[in-house]
RNA sequence: GGUCCGUUCGUCUAGGGGUUAGGACACGUCCCUUUCACGGAUGAAACACGGGUUCGAUUCCCGUACGGACUACCA
């Protein structure tokens, strides 16, 4: 690492291409540029590369800055608040690649071709097993401005023939870079493609936008997938012959996120294979008209889906696992990233989102929980909710099943247990809830604590032993033989409401 | 097929020439709870294989196997 490399301002860029919702992977990967860039007190910047118009996708753009927003993944640099080396986005930077690949051209280190993809198509067939390579080997066979006479390839171009800006990488040369994660990767150039810099319709290529940016924005560090890896060597190529090696950036290349079975990396349909959510929000599929949840909309929390990722390949070397993203940006280090790819296991994201669930304050469930105590007419004081949140909260991961817990005890029962009336209603039973909600009225102090007390001593009064109408006491309330603590359930219900609930019972009850 | 990358419990991982190979998720058991869950405790569970190097390799080197990525005028 050159001494300029080390004193260099930390400038990482989040690159995603607005062809579709991001997705969960994308989503780490813009994280690890953030912790990277506020570790270091440097600038966490978002470019937009959208070079290729026939991918366009109305609002993926919008959803990307949606995404990061909610997990406060703030950006100093970004179409959306511009910065000192604005556009940010590729598609108004159109201006500026052309000048870049011809200056390639004029220094013999890129040239002109001319091959239709039927001609491409046809060179590729022609070799067996996907073997066909532009390239030293054979571009002089193919029709471009090194196989072609200068004359002819003067009067095409002046004739607006079609074509493309190749590479010419050399024959013969080694490719070395020196990967943050990976160590130093090698690659004979007689391997590489000549990869289309310039396409027909006048826009860069991936390799050449993102070099010539990276170049101009004074990116310090390209933290991104593996999946870009095979094309690292193109890119450190180009950095060579525009003489820019110098300022050329630091490759750090991410394992991949995979599927649950291994088999492939995470894609965007395995959502619906595995059952759970691969985007951060909601997307709207336009080929099939629906509407696919995402983390938000099931549920997750930000900081739960935030500190899920960044263990997703890395780790801190401590036992410590729970991080809040400023606990995060403090830890974090390039060198802690694993080299493996990483399946996606759901179930630690939802024993995180449990975790962090039990932290938010009652406000945070207030007003889910209070229409529907409304709907049952009961006491729904901000005190009481608060009462009703926290009987069902530690049992819940997300913030529905809070709902769904209290709307499930809020609910008076049409239906109870079969198996547990069928075995344990008998007439000490009946004596004693018939009894129980009798007493209920003279109960003076009404707390959890004080009716289960009363409960006990009613029940031994009546020479009861208390666990034998005890389950029973639950299914008449409740309907159901388990669930959360039946006393404050009782406390919560009020006295009309758990007295009614039990006389109810007793008269369909045999 | 070619190029590149990878390989520690089922999963995420720590570790690293001599360790009882550590933690977490999930799972089992027990405790708590006269319920379920939460919580607590505890258990089962891993160094892909073969050669080297070495007194000694899971750790270093080389192969093999397996897996993955890439192989577009997509990013």
């Amino acid at each position: 690492m050159t001494d300029y490399q080390t004193m260099r301002e930390v400038r990482v860029r989040f690159a995603p291409s607005p062809t579709g919702s991001l997705h969960i992977g994308g989503v780490r990967t813009a994280l690890y540029n953030y912790l990277i860039a506020r570790k270091a007190g440097g600038k966490f910047i978002i470019r937009i590369e959208d070079t290729d118009q026939t991918r366009f996708v109305p609002g993926a753009e919008q959803y990307i800055y949606n995404s990061l927003e909610w997990l406060g993944l703030v950006a100093d640099e970004s179409p959306l608040v511009g910065g000192p080396h604005a556009p940010y986005k590729q598609s108004e930077r159109m201006d500026i690649y052309a000048g870049y690949a011809k200056q390639l051209i004029d220094s013999d280190c890129a040239y002109y071709a001319f091959d239709t993809a039927e001609e491409l198509d046809a060179a590729r067939k022609a070799v067996p097993d996907n073997t066909f390579q532009y390239n030293a080997a054979t571009r002089m066979n193919l029709r471009n401005s090194l196989s072609l006479s200068k004359d002819e390839v003067d009067q095409m171009l002046r004739n607006g023939v079609p074509h493309v800006i190749r590479l010419k990488v050399p024959k013969k040369d080694e490719i070395r870079l020196n990967d943050l994660i990976r160590g130093w990767v090698m690659v004979h150039t007689s391997t590489m493609d000549d990869k289309v810099l310039l396409k027909s319709d006048g826009m860069p290529t991936y390799h050449l936008a993102n070099v010539v940016d990276d170049y101009l924005m004074n990116i310090s560090h390209v933290i991104r997938g593996e999946e870009w890896l095979p094309s690292a060597p193109t890119h450190v190529l180009l950095y060579r012959f525009f003489g820019w090696e110098d300022r050329m950036p630091q490759f750090a290349h991410l394992p991949l996120l995979l599927k649950p079975t291994g088999d492939g990396k995470l894609s965007k349909r395995d959502g619906e294979a595995f059952g759970f959510p691969v985007f951060p929000l909601q997307w709207f599929d336009d080929q099939r008209g629906i509407n696919i949840a995402g983390y938000k909309e099931e549920g997750y929390l930000p900081e739960a889906l935030l500190n899920f990722l960044a263990l997703l390949g890395w780790n801190p070397g401590t036992e410590q696992e729970m991080f809040s993203l400023e606990e995060l940006v403090e830890a974090f280090s390039i060198d802690r990233i694993g080299k493996a790819g990483t399946r996606f296991d759901i179930q630690k994201a939802k024993w995180f989102n449990h975790h962090y669930l039990q932290l938010r304050p009652d406000s945070y469930f207030m007003e889910s929980v209070r229409p529907i105590v409304v709907e049952a007419g009961l006491n729904s004081t901000d005190e009481n909710l608060s009462k009703w949140i926290h009987l069902v909260k530690d049992r819940s991961t997300f913030l529905k099943d809070v709902v769904t817990e209290i709307q499930a005890v809020v609910t008076p029962p049409d239906l109870y247990d079969e198996t547990i009336v069928a075995s344990k209603w008998n007439e000490d039973a009946r004596k004693g809830l018939s009894h129980f909600a009798q007493s209920l009225q003279n109960l003076a102090d009404w707390d959890a604590a004080s009716i289960k007390h009363f409960f006990n001593t009613e029940m031994e009064g009546l020479g009861i032993k208390p666990g034998k109408v005890l389950q029973l006491l639950r299914v008449v309330l409740t309907g159901t033989g388990a669930g959360p603590d039946l006393m404050t359930i009782i406390e919560l219900l009020g006295k009309e409401e758990a007295a009614g609930r039990i006389n109810k019972a007793l008269t369909v009850l045999p």
